[in-house]
DNA sequence: ACCCCACATTGAATCGTCTAAATCCTCACC
DNA sequence: GGTGAGGATTTAGACGATTCAATGTGGGGT
């Protein structure tokens, strides 16, 4: 019994307070209330202490869902990312969320895991929630779904993905990322080099290896291996990562470009398992930089995407898009993709 | 301009229709629209194709915000986590998701990121929305916030925690945690061994710690370090493994056990780095058993929980106390965690 | 003593949906 | 042909917060 301890079973008989209650207990109308919450300096001192200490006795907290119907707007975004799990969608939700704060603004955070059945699910469930917008990084950027949804007025902005028209969109421009990682393999003299990614129906996936295709078959006697997985995690790397290493030393690519981290990460561990040495034996170039990759039993050489600055940029056009409103066009930003060499791809820094 | 495309700006001029647009095309009254969603059966054949229609062609969408507010209750539920980045709590979120799919529920995942400030601020926020529960894995399970909220109506289910009361929890059996590791690691030989993780005020952390102690120091002549890191990231066990790789061998540890998987990552890839084999040099013991510690250059022996099992349970308990409202008593779920053994903690599979 | 203005507060309508009670129809049955 | 039963549909009033026009209250100025 404790005191006043209160347990489990209180609720129902006293529920939230409502405005109205607050109003009472302090002997003024409802809309005194409210103006107390959204523009107390309009309220005479006194009134306006004494409907605080109402709202502090009372415990009342605003319902949102009133305010949203009768504003006609939600103070909520969603984010829709094809793998939480993935640092780099981590770090994007960050950047986000970040800005989001500074508006006062909410995000919902949904993880498609790459199936176009769940996304369509959460896009539904956000667009029920009239959310003032939503960020995604869709599976198929074609999607009529998402045309529909913006037809109907959800703002949407893709994220990692560059829109033709029709939506705002932040990307990195991945065939220059691709061409970065194609130029490096080739200059470190990589003739045998094996692309891994997939699905290839994937925009970001097929312009990385497009970018990288082209700049490796500028040069005499390339031969480039594609192979294509389904989910890019550290499982499929790992299992891509042993069937390379089982070829014959004379067919095996010395040099690998993976279309991300997770997948380089497998890769990686898969070479050290096979006893191959990285990177004397097979060179490894990676896709995002992750804080994974830094750390890596060899440091892994990445292509590097502002993730956070992603996620901050696409909740910035999403923001300006819902201010504009009736005048806003359409903009996409494009961010460059750096380089980043470190152990896995330069036996030079062996030992440093 | 091609054909009817729809491009930016449209809203605001054709906002989403409500259910009184989609009556009055269909010639009916809202009531027997609202009933079409709610009710079809009671609802004439031909009125219910009409209305159908209707919403098809006027591409209505129910506004949950009306929806909540007229029912007095949400259809969403709160998950708030330390980690998103955490592959365990991916999982966990993952099983809660399940669930709350199966009984027409949206989770919204908040990422805390074991800083109280972002915890409360998610918490406000769900409050606010009214959600229909919360699930978390708090940064202190007395904060009075809990209590709070749940007095003011709000039920609340620990995750990875376990209540004395007035609250229902699911957690994993911590203290055995540790005796299994414990266990191991003392029959396997060692003697001088490192606990790793933080911060200790933590509960699960000093409970794993309590279990781990008990058992090893029950063994004679043993050494137990322990090493206090604030937050369980892979750059943070590295940091330690670096730290803990240049002792001196002989008053180095040849064991440690660490209190998360990601910790004990990043501990792994330094002893990698330093040159020490593991498990020769140092065996490694783990806790959570995500997906990366089988995938590890060398495979990590974990304490496995079953994060899945827990994220369903919690959305279980939550939905059996929204059902039984009144007479609901809060329950605590416990799980038992399981070794698995893995390389990196035995040297007979070696090889294997 | 009167008027008007400024400031403080109130009242009522509104957002979109749901539901219980009320009304409307039609048809079967006597 | 009248009556009532039953199904189909409509009506009206919440839910909680916001907003703006309307009302109230002093006090200063003349």
């Amino acid at each position: 019994m404790a005191g006043t301890r209160i347990y489990g079973r209180d609720r129902g008989t006293m529920a939230t307070p409502s405005i109205k209650e607050v109003a009472h207990r302090a002997g003024v109308s409802v809309g005194t209330v409210s103006n107390v919450l959204n523009r107390p300096w309009i309220v005479a001192p006194a009134t306006r202490q004494r409907v605080q200490d109402s709202i502090r006795a009372l415990g009342f907290v605003r319902n949102e869902a009133a305010r949203h119907l009768r504003a006609g707007k939600s103070r909520t975004v969603g984010l829709v990312v094809l793998d939480v799990a993935n640092p780099f969608f981590t770090d994007l939700a960050e950047g986000a969320e970040a800005l989001a704060y500074e508006h006062d603004t909410v995000v919902m955070l949904c993880n498609s895991k790459t199936d176009p059945v769940r996304e369509g699910h959460h896009l539904d469930q956000l667009e029920q929630q009239r959310v003032m917008g939503i960020l995604i990084t869709p599976f198929d950027s074609n999607d009529p779904r998402l045309t529909a949804l913006v037809s109907r007025g959800t703002p949407v902005v893709l994220v990692d993905r560059a829109a033709d028209r029709g939506f705002c969109s932040v990307s990195v421009d991945d065939q220059l990322g691709g061409r970065l990682a194609g130029n490096h393999l080739i200059e470190s003299g990589h003739r045998r080099i094996a692309f891994i990614g997939g699905p290839f129906t994937m925009q970001q996936v097929s312009d990385r290896m497009a970018g990288f295709a082209a700049t490796v078959e500028r040069a005499d006697d390339v031969e480039l291996q594609r192979y294509e997985v389904d989910v890019m995690g550290v499982v499929e790397g790992r299992a891509i990562g042993e069937k390379i290493a089982a070829l014959p030393p004379r067919s095996r690519p010395t040099a690998a470009f993976l279309a991300n981290d997770l997948l380089a990460l497998g890769f990686l561990q898969a070479m050290s398992v096979a006893g191959l040495q990285v990177p004397r034996d097979m060179a490894i170039v990676g896709y995002d930089d992750i804080d994974f990759a830094r750390a890596a039993a060899v440091p892994l050489s990445s292509v590097r995407q502002p993730a956070e600055m992603l996620g901050r940029s696409a909740m910035e056009l999403l923001q300006e898009e819902v201010e504009a409103a009736e005048q806003h066009r359409h903009r996409q930003v494009i961010f460059q993709p750096d380089l980043i060499v470190r152990e896995s791809s330069d036996h030079t820094r062996r030992g440093k």
